[in-house]
DNA sequence: TAAACGTGGAC
DNA sequence: TGTCCAAGTTT
């Protein structure tokens, strides 16, 4: 396995084809590609777009969020979904704000020690607003992983391994190692898909071991599939969220049940199990005799 | 450690 | 139409 030649050609090609992305800018700041990683998190690139740009002129440094209400986050969050996270970015912003000097911090460390940023953030972040030399592994990674070097049709549930394997293709040279990192995630994202794999269009097929094998069958064991969204408290939840975030007052708290209640559902007890779940987040808070966002 | 956490696009 | 899946993190 030549793996200075894969990392030759990942990167040619991701020169070559890679999606103009806004974080991706020379001029992006740490900020920002920080914000960019918070909405990218089980997100679609072309639903944060808007999302992103918005916030990063509204609120061009960590400093201009935190002095907001965390509510407004979540306001502008729109309907990305996982709300927390809009609350997580707002205490992120108040950490940075405050501990690090309005400067998002360059170590992993530091990284991970705020709210809502995890192992693949962190070493994002360091890897592609600081140039360091990290292995970052994202969903999309490791299924070019499982399949370049493991010859399986997809990646087994996360593991530390993964971390080793991508050191194992990852440049030396920081600068190198970054786009690497962004290569492998591109490549994911547009030609080595979950789905429909466009192998006619990768630059590494020659070296791929599942293609090698004649495309097996061969997936390993993942995580239970999702419960169903249709009739659930996560939808629930966001019905409620959906209220608040369009009120500019505070809403009765029967208000805010009936319209949890509106699916018609068959748990008579989902309405208020969805309502008391959000005050449990903070995502909702208790006002005078209504309830709003935070 | 596994479950919980939104929303929308693709097929 | 229903299922799968998407730049993960937290408790």
């Amino acid at each position: 396995m030549d793996t200075t030649a894969i990392a030759r050609e990942l990167n040619a090609w991701y020169a070559r084809t890679a999606r103009d992305l806004p974080w991706r800018a020379e001029d992006a700041t740490p900020w920002a590609i920080l914000v960019s990683e918070f909405m990218l998190q089980q997100t679609q690139v072309e639903r944060v777009l808007p999302r992103w740009t918005a916030w990063i002129e509204r609120w061009p440094a960590p400093s201009a969020l935190a002095a907001e209400e965390p509510g407004e986050a979540v306001r502008a969050w729109d309907r990305l979904g996982y709300p927390r996270r809009a609350l997580w970015l707002h205490r992120a912003a108040v950490e940075i704000a405050q501990q690090h000097g309005d400067r998002v911090p360059a170590d992993v460390e530091q990284l991970l020690a705020l709210t809502g940023i995890g192992p693949y953030t962190a070493r994002a972040v360091a890897a592609f607003a600081f140039g360091e030399r990290h292995p970052v592994v994202d969903t999309n990674t490791r299924r070019v992983l499982a399949r370049l070097l493991h010859g399986t049709a997809a990646a087994g549930m996360p593991s530390p391994r993964d971390l080793v394997d991508m050191e194992l293709l990852l440049p030396d040279d920081p600068a190198e190692a970054a786009v690497f990192n962004a290569a492998a995630m591109e490549l994911g994202a547009v030609v080595c898909t979950a789905r429909a794999p466009r192998c006619d269009a990768c630059p590494v097929a020659q070296w791929c071991e599942w293609r090698g094998a004649g495309y097996p069958d061969n997936a390993p064991a993942k995580r239970p599939r999702q419960a169903k969204f249709e009739g659930s408290d996560r939808q629930v939840r966001g019905r409620i969220m959906a209220l608040l975030r369009r009120a500019d007052a505070p809403v009765s708290v029967e208000d805010v049940l009936a319209a949890a209640a509106e699916g018609g559902g068959r748990d008579p007890e989902q309405p208020r199990r969805a309502y008391d779940s959000l005050i449990a987040d903070g995502l909702v808070v208790e006002f005078g005799d209504g309830v709003r966002l935070p």
